[in-house]
DNA sequence: TTGTAGGCGTTATCAC
DNA sequence: GTGATAACGCCTACAA
């Protein structure tokens, strides 16, 4: 009956040996410290008798505990299912364990979570939730815990991060219009105190001052988040200004969706009235009515490497902090065509 | 610099009383045992110190983790997403964690996740991964772990879940086609091992049995996975067999993805020449071309119930085992009309 | 190469 | 109502 697990002394009295000697057995780093004979028999013993070292206890001791906290800023954007599935991938393979959680988009949630993952003893941060000011991530650094940022960044550059080339994707998606030969382009923006709401707004200005095309105050709305909700609100904000244009760039694709809702509610239809961008490739943008043009991210990827920076990190905690550019596609769908009827 | 946080011991020399009664104060549950004023000085104390206690160490001491073991088949089907929102929420609001993994659809992913969280001590399981034989469930009953199992069952109903009533689903969405006019009706079906594969098979089936519509072996592909790939080539192999058909039932959303996707590959378009049918209702079905009609299952807050029931097991594991079904509801939307022309 | 001893931070159990 | 003690399972100087 009684269920209790082996633990170290129950394979060292089986092993006829002292438990210290099992306990530099079972830790790989430690193994080289036993002659070969007695590393073989305690092994076998302990699987024999299923034992498994107790992470709990032992980081309890080392203060370690290979547990990982993830923070997302919202699991219900498809963006980040990928990203997720590579980061736990990569770190279970290392025997690190992701524990999850979803801030809301909120920055009270993100410190609500990190305070209880501290209190877990994480070994180590992946955030995807980063503000241009963010005092969590100002926590890690100051608390020396290792941390790497995916997708989003911060305004101080010293923490490890794998992050997007906001500028290129935006100019990528403005030319693919100016070159379809929009000249009324309406910009539908995150929030600014995000890198990628941020970057992707200067970078969509900068084109405009550079004398591309004009830049109209009336056709440019703010997102307060990265949903379709906030799109729909801050698309139907432009469309109440009645200043005609002929295509919308949108700062990533939740945005576009209700982008697309606010349209259709106002009896325009994309492509042939508006051409939309949106930004990331999500998921099934390729299946929507109109399939979405957009910049494609290689999300999985991302979270693979944001995995590996980590452990990286985790391992030497003294190496520079790196970031990680990569530059996304374009990836042009049904959603872009050359301007016909203008609204 | 020593950064070492504060313990039960500082606290309690800085509040001149023993570590015992500090521990007290800081467990709810015994708090009642110590005097009203002790109390609340340790309180004040504590929090302007900024202690928390250590959920590891109390852990290996109370044999408890207060962590929770979540294993889903593919994070990256959009309907588990808001499971794991709702799971999430719900646990950490009772101060619990959520350790998440993806098993990648397979049963050997499965068993070594299982495996893994079990050395870490979890103190229960949600599952969405159950297959009708599945030796990870009868390993939780076996060792008396609470589990709850979300989505799926298995043949042996001794374990709490919570389901959705996939005969119910699947007569709606068959009697909607029948209502439209179709008698010719293929079916996309799932993984047999699994409780959603068979019986939203075995419901078409018997439908067909009850003389409703007839039932031809060609028009039946058994597809190996839930997945737009396995829909795709199951729904390939329909078509080349060349027998004509006016609609197709899907047991879950992705594959009738893939549906699409092979019609379109045979000139057939949704739903002009083939009506189609999903199931679950996830995120984005309804702004897909054509929109999907689906059956609609509340997926938030089946993650919601399925914590719920899972701290109810941990607190009284005891108690009986209970299965919730949840009622479907059919979403008509674009990919379903009246026949037109006969493929 | 292996054993010894002490402690990681907490709590159950017994005393007082 | 509060204090003392040991123990949860493991790791690591240090000693042998």
């Amino acid at each position: 009956m009684a269920k209790r697990k082996n633990n170290i002394k129950d394979v060292a009295a089986r092993a006829e040996v002292h438990p210290s000697t099992v306990s530099r057995v079972m830790n790989p780093a430690t193994r080289a410290m036993v002659s070969k004979s007695v590393t073989e028999r305690i092994l076998q013993i302990a699987s024999d008798m299923g034992y498994e070292r107790s992470p709990l206890a032992s980081g309890l001791r080392t203060g370690r505990s290979y547990t990982i906290g993830v923070i997302i800023p919202d699991l219900t954007n498809p963006m980040f299912p990928p990203i997720v599935r590579g980061i736990e991938r990569t770190l279970s393979a290392a025997g690190y364990i992701a524990i999850l959680a979803d801030s809301d988009n909120s920055q009270k949630g993100e410190r609500a979570i990190f305070d209880s993952m501290k209190s877990r003893h994480i070994d180590g941060l992946i955030l995807a939730t980063a503000h241009l000011e963010d005092p969590v991530v100002r926590d890690c650094v100051a608390e020396q815990m290792p941390v790497v940022l995916v997708n989003r960044t911060t305004d101080s550059h010293d923490v490890t991060e794998i992050i997007n080339n906001d500028e290129l994707g935006i100019q990528l998606a403005v030319s693919h219009l100016l070159e379809l030969g929009h000249r009324k382009i309406a910009f539908l923006g995150g929030p600014l105190d995000t890198s990628t709401g941020r970057d992707r707004y200067q970078a969509f200005q900068t084109m405009a001052e550079d004398g591309q095309f004009e830049m109209e105050a009336g056709l440019c709305a703010i997102c307060d988040a990265f949903t379709e909700a906030a799109g729909y609100t801050g698309m139907s904000g432009i469309l109440e200004q009645n200043r005609p244009f002929t295509a919308v760039v949108a700062a990533n694709d939740l945005l576009a969706l209700g982008c697309f809702d606010a349209l259709n509610e106002h009896g325009l239809s994309c492509p042939a009235d508006v051409s939309v961008t949106g930004f990331n490739d999500m998921p099934f943008v390729d299946r929507l009515s109109p399939s979405l043009t957009s910049l494609h991210i290689p999300l999985d990827e991302l979270g693979v490497r944001a995995a590996t920076l980590l452990l990286d990190e985790i391992r030497d905690s003294g190496s520079r902090k790196t970031t990680i550019r990569l530059d996304p596609e374009l990836v042009i769908r049904g959603s872009s065509t050359p301007p016909g009827n203008t609204a």
